[in-house]
DNA sequence: GCCGTTTTCGGCCCGACTGTTTTCAGTCG
């Protein structure tokens, strides 16, 4: 895990960035070293590996941040960075993560009405005492408040995107570190819940003392709750999230999978089901009449109740139980049968990577296909491209196509606009192999326009999949207000798909508005939307998120042979 | 703080949106 330090300084320099904004020192220093924390997230080489010099070298990494880097890779610390925290409240910072705060406002906050942190910002909105300063109307108090709202639901949920990896980190190192013989994480991580609340991670070894000692010592641990023989808990920096450890009898280990899996709802049926006829689980296994007759395997408890093996993602106790008692569980699509990723960005637009270099990527994820879908001109931010630079980039991709490998798509992700035409005129649409069609703009359009504007995208002939069709970013941004069942069914009318994008803070669509896709029959992408190489194995969240839903194979456009999605693409087309 | 066929100063991405204003400041992407 080399590149961990490149994430722990580029998070530095953010709440640098932070507290110098707040200090009121000039924004393109601010902006230098915003950039330069993005540029050390997207950074192949692992910084601590580099000198001074080498460091330079880095297009936006001048001397000053070259010796800081360099002063944490050596000492741990920045001194600049301690410098600066001493200088601000702790909580002060904390608020300009709260949506729709800025520096600014945070400072006139702290100055003016002696907000230091959310409880005193909570307090001071209480007391009215915010409505006597600049440019502070009741709206503006609304939407803080709404803010306040959105962070506090994320207090203590940690997105799978940052909580999957952690997790295997620790159980990698815990495997290299001390002797186990099975080790795995459970609870809603395993369910792939879009957020979860802490790590349960289980394990089978022959001394259980001597793996809770290693995992409570473990570098990346700050806080130690618990330090047993079977059971450990800590605190992990940074993230704070809370993992726990239970080292459990090798004969017991599926019933305590299935157990600390959940959800606790799922389990409480099955304890039901199994009272019913006269058993009784828990964690240690399955009994009858105080006879243990199973346990070991996660599937015999399942077995023994005379159900199918219910996967996890699907444990929600949602209608799940009673069709696996029925032999009637619909089969879900699997990571397995992904051909393809039909939203990426290259460098064309906003991404880092080149199209050679996705198409190498998609040749390691095992894919017949992928979709370069750069942004349209209105994206000026993102680089939206124009019609001079789609021909070079169709014109690389025939170059590219010509070597062997998966096919490269020519395509773009085009922005609805506002009254519902599309970013690109037809002549230019026609062009493409490929159309993805996205809202980035008039989040706060009332519902029956937003619906209007995504129906009359559904409706045009060249595209062929909706993207992040709410446009929510969890703990960010609440989804725009559209009819998402008019969507579905004018989606369906159309033969369109719509996309459950893979992003970690996006998963859109979200669980249950898959299952609803799918109940309108639906045909769905599940796509990265990647901006760098390191997002395309993302695609296993949007999987997650998809088996959640309960969406099946068939209905999934990019597990799909190249030559059916080709058809379906052709097929809108029909008379154009 | 970074960068330079503008090379040691003077620029650095910029438009949409919102809510506050009565011409604009702050946030966001």
């Amino acid at each position: 895990m080399g590149r961990m330090t490149n994430r722990e300084v580029a998070e530095i320099f953010d709440r640098m960035a932070n507290i110098l904004e707040f200090q009121g020192e000039m924004q393109f220093k601010v902006n230098a070293y915003r950039k330069a924390a993005q540029i050390l997230k997207d950074l192949a080489r692992d910084i601590s590996e580099m000198d001074e010099k080498e460091l330079m070298s880095i297009p936006g990494i001048g001397e000053k941040l070259a010796r800081k880097i360099h002063e944490y890779v050596t000492t741990g610390k920045i001194r600049k960075y301690e410098e600066l925290k001493r200088e601000v409240p702790p909580g002060v910072i904390d608020l300009m993560e709260i949506p729709g705060l800025g520096p600014k406002t945070v400072r006139i906050l702290y100055e003016k009405a002696g907000v230091k942190d959310i409880d005193t910002l909570k307090k001071a909105i209480d007391e009215g005492r915010l409505l006597n300063l600049p440019r502070m109307g009741p709206r503006t108090i609304e939407k803080i408040k709404k803010g306040i709202q959105l962070f506090e639901s994320m207090k203590g949920r940690t997105p799978i995107g940052e909580a999957l990896p952690l997790a295997e980190t620790i159980i990698e190192s815990i495997k290299n570190g001390v002797e186990v013989s099975k080790i795995m994480y459970a609870g809603s991580l395993r369910r792939f819940k879009e957020t979860v609340g802490d790590i349960d991670i289980l394990a089978i070894a022959p001394d259980g003392r001597k793996v809770i000692d290693f995992f409570v010592s473990l570098p990346m641990v700050e806080d130690v709750l618990a330090h047993g023989d079977t059971k450990g808990s800590v605190i992990l920096k940074d993230s704070k999230i809370q993992v726990d450890l239970r080292v459990v009898p090798e004969d017991s280990f599926g019933a305590a999978l299935q157990y600390f899996t959940g959800s606790k709802q799922h389990n409480i049926h099955l304890r039901t089901i199994a009272r019913e006829k006269g058993l009784k689980i828990s964690e240690y296994g399955i009994f009858k009449g105080g006879q243990k007759i199973g346990g070991k395997e996660e599937r015999e408890i399942y077995e023994i109740l005379g159900m199918q093996f219910i996967p996890p993602e699907m444990r929600e106790d949602t209608g799940e139980i009673e069709l696996a008692l029925a032999g009637m569980l619909p089969a879900i699509i699997d990571i397995k049968d992904i051909r393809g990723d039909l939203h990426v960005h290259s460098k064309y637009s906003d991404g880092t990577a080149t199209i050679q270099e996705i198409k190498e990527a998609a040749a390691r994820m095992g894919y017949q296909y992928v979709a370069i879908t750069d942004h349209s001109p209105s994206q000026r931010i993102a680089h939206g491209l124009d019609v001079d630079a789609l021909k070079r980039k169709k014109e690389e991709i025939e170059k590219i196509n010509r070597t062997p490998g998966p096919r490269i798509l020519f395509g773009t992700e085009v922005d609805i606009l506002r009254d519902g035409t599309l970013d690109y005129p037809e002549e230019v649409l026609k062009e493409f192999d490929f159309v993805v069609a996205s809202i980035h703009s008039g989040f706060n359009d009332p519902e029956d326009v937003m619906t209007r504007r995504i129906i009359s995208a559904i409706e045009n002939p060249y595209v062929d999949i909706i993207a992040h069709p709410t446009g929510r970013l969890i703990g960010e941004r609440e989804p725009y207000r559209v009819d998402l069942d008019k969507v579905m069914e004018y989606a369906r009318k159309y033969d369109k798909a719509l996309e459950i994008n893979s992003y970690y803070k996006r998963l859109d669509l979200n669980d249950l508005n898959s299952r609803k896709a799918v109940s309108y029959g639906v045909k769905i992408s599940i796509a990265t939307d990647a901006h760098h190489l390191d997002h395309l194995p993302y695609m296993r969240f949007g999987v997650g998120i998809a088996r959640r839903g309960w969406v099946p194979p068939d209905l999934v456009v990019n597990s799909w042979e190249y030559d059916k999605l080709i058809d379906w693409i052709k097929s809108h087309r029909k008379g154009k």
